[in-house]
DNA sequence: CAATTTTTTAGAATTTCTCTAATTTCTTGA
DNA sequence: TCAAGAAATTAGAGAAATTCTAAAAAATTG
């Protein structure tokens, strides 16, 4: 089961982050990565984690997902004002968003890709590339 | 002056949008169309149009970047969770992001290309491809 | 297990943006 | 030019997403 094993690399990661492997943190973890790769908001995770009668403030779920994000267990996609969503596929990959939907699909690395990339200015590296194709739905 | 040309090129497009050139859009295009292309938000806008003594709230500056937007005026650029840009330069490009300053950066569509782009899943086409590639300071 | 440190929490606060209903401005046509 | 109607603007309330705060709870350490 790939899954189990992600959890247990979170598990790994959290510890390697520094981060103490409290209730709330296992229970979020196991919300998130013991299942599909997906791409989740705060408000859902917190849903989430009430109906499984997780006691977790919706404040310890923007922190978790934020120190997840830091420790490079998740990846925050930002597709419009007001709306953004975390991506546990933390692998190099990009984003079909429905902008009727709001819904985000992943675009593999290997299916899209970015040519000559100029640069970075003076004094700067390149931390990512984000690429979001938008969609509409078809006439 | 090409900026001028810009700005009733502007006017231009209001009319044809259905949008009647009131003092306030036309004070908000002036001040977003009359200079070099730039990367402006609604709070930004907002305090220019104040200073310049130009009576205008803030709801009527969201409803004109919107506005201005849809007709093909602007384009949004959202870099991250609440924080949005407007973009006078509406032709095909690419943006740096300079994620301690919060600072946007034009790349030119000749600078940075993407290549084989998937197919757009049934039923949808491709609205738009924004490519956002984040900058941190180096050490 | 006591002491220390970290984490969690509820709720307030902040930020960004949208809505509402009343007022003002613009346009049209007599 | 004015009256009538349509559209735009406004202040302020309201929403939504996120962060902050200070106190309580939990985890770790010695």
């Amino acid at each position: 089961m790939p899954q189990r094993r992600q959890f247990a690399a979170a598990l790994e990661c959290l510890r390697g982050a520094g981060l103490r492997p409290t209730r709330q943190r296992l229970a979020l973890a196991r919300l998130l990565f013991d299942q599909m790769a997906r791409h989740v908001s705060a408000e859902q995770l917190h849903a989430e984690a009430v109906a499984a009668r997780v006691p977790v403030s919706l404040a310890t779920v923007y922190n978790t997902l934020h120190q997840f994000t830091s420790a490079g267990l998740l990846r925050e996609v930002v597709v419009e004002a007001g709306r953004s969503y975390f991506d546990t596929n933390t692998s190099q990959h990009h984003h079909f968003y429905h902008e009727e939907s709001g819904s985000l699909q992943d675009i593999a690395a290997s299916e899209l890709s970015v040519s000559a990339l100029p640069a970075a200015p003076g004094g700067t590296t390149v931390a990512r590339v984000d690429v979001i194709v938008r969609l509409r739905n078809r006439r």
